[in-house]
DNA sequence: CACCCGATTATCT
DNA sequence: GATAATCGGGTGT
């Protein structure tokens, strides 16, 4: 079951919050991929320092303005791609939930073969390590995930609000205050840095 | 396990 | 010209 796009037309934390449980689905060559989400974090625009919507919109944030349920993929640090879906209410103009980690289900040899590494634990507990994983680049950005295609979002594990760790976002040096990191608590596969 | 640092380039000021 | 929603390798504890 695809999530619809009234999943992601709602305050961008919430949906972040309840991304973890669902399901990344990735078709390369043929071939599925597929990973739990484990660890998320919300990324709003005006009220939020941290965001790369924060100054208005510009070319390469455009999509975090648009229409939800899409996927908004940016390159950084000249290395890596981060994998966003674009979720936002009527009370705001951007925001997105960044997919930190996933834990990989199908596909896992392949995920193997495209980031040179056999260690399950390391293969995509990072933004930059399952873009790669799951050949993501900037060509997967703007994709509908709300329909079957190269990529899309499915229901996957219900995650009791017990079960979730709110903390501070990663990598960012404004904006620290918000606790808008979501990680299921326990789960192996989340990205190691824990700052709270 | 914790901290430090270089790589590498699109994007913004 | 500076910075960055990162990673992996290196060193030290």
């Amino acid at each position: 079951m695809i999530l619809s796009q009234e999943f992601y037309h709602r305050d961008t934390i919430d949906v972040a919050k309840d991304l973890l449980g669902k399901v990344i689905v990735r078709v390369v060559r043929g071939k599925i991929l597929s990973g739990m989400i484990v660890e998320t974090e919300a990324y709003r625009s005006k009220d939020d320092p941290g965001s790369h919507a924060y100054r208005g919109m510009t070319e390469r944030n455009r999509v975090m303005f648009g229409e939800v349920g899409r996927s908004y993929v940016y390159f950084t640090y000249g290395n890596h791609y981060c994998l966003n879906l674009v979720a936002k209410d009527d009370s705001t103009a951007a925001g997105a939930a960044l997919i930190r980690a996933i834990e990989p289900l199908q596909g896992i040899e392949l995920m193997r073969k495209f980031r040179k590494i056999s260690d399950i634990y390391n293969l995509t507990s990072g933004p930059g390590k399952l873009t790669k994983a799951l050949d993501i680049t900037k060509d997967q950005n703007a994709v509908d995930v709300t329909k079957k295609g190269e990529l899309y979002v499915t229901e996957g594990r219900r995650i009791d609000e017990s079960q979730v760790i709110a903390a501070s976002r990663i990598g960012i040096n404004l904006g620290l205050d918000k606790k808008w990191r979501f990680l299921i608590k326990d789960n192996q596969f989340v990205s190691k840095k824990v700052r709270l």
